[in-house]
DNA sequence: TTGTTTGGTTTATAAAATAAACTTGTTTAT
DNA sequence: ATAAACAAGTTTATTTTATAAACCAAACAA
């Protein structure tokens, strides 16, 4: 039988967002709109429920005097997506079993 | 920015249909719900979904006096499927660009 | 023949993604 | 100084999806 896939990750945003943060210090808002190419609103929905699993930290502070919102992974958040990767290697090809 | 993801494939039932049947010949409705794990009615509709995009092709039969229903993944399943995977890549760690 | 299982489909409900509208504050032009 | 436009988000509403529950017909079992 196949591997669960984790729910809160296998979303197309969700994926991405930790894709991207896997793979650097910290990002922030407009960064992230930038290179999902999300709305904002959706954006901002998705973070939240990241941020609930506690698969990332937010933290809203300014640059300059505009305000920034900059979000990083977390080290359940980046387990998480180990995990996931891990399962979706079973639903690819060369893994039949 | 990050590639789109087919969302026909990015369900992780219709992905697991689709993987499985990447793989061989055909599959009847009863091997996919064992490999799946899905309910019937979750399986039905996904299939008729992938079948409404031509992805497979579902016949309807007999094996003995049983009702029988035979998947196939179709070309174009099968090129939507590799696609996917191409796509997925960049979702991936090492893929940072 | 009456109930039970198999092999599904259809319909209803719950959850998710997405978009639209709104808020707060900032910069720009007048 | 004031108004218009913009940036950075949030909130709420709408649409889409996924899932589950209910149902149906044929076959088999008692």
């Amino acid at each position: 039988m196949l591997p669960k896939l984790d729910p809160l990750l296998h979303s197309e945003l969700r994926l991405a967002v930790i894709s991207i943060l896997s793979g650097v210090e910290s990002a922030d808002f407009t960064f992230l709109r930038q290179q999902t190419g999300a709305t904002a609103g959706n954006l901002s929905v998705q973070l939240e429920k990241l941020t609930a699993a506690d698969y990332i930290t937010v933290e809203k502070g300014f640059k300059g005097r505009k305000p920034c919102t900059t979000c990083r992974i977390t080290p359940s958040g980046l387990e998480a997506f180990n995990a996931y990767i891990q399962a979706l290697q079973a639903y690819l090809p060369g893994a039949q079993k």
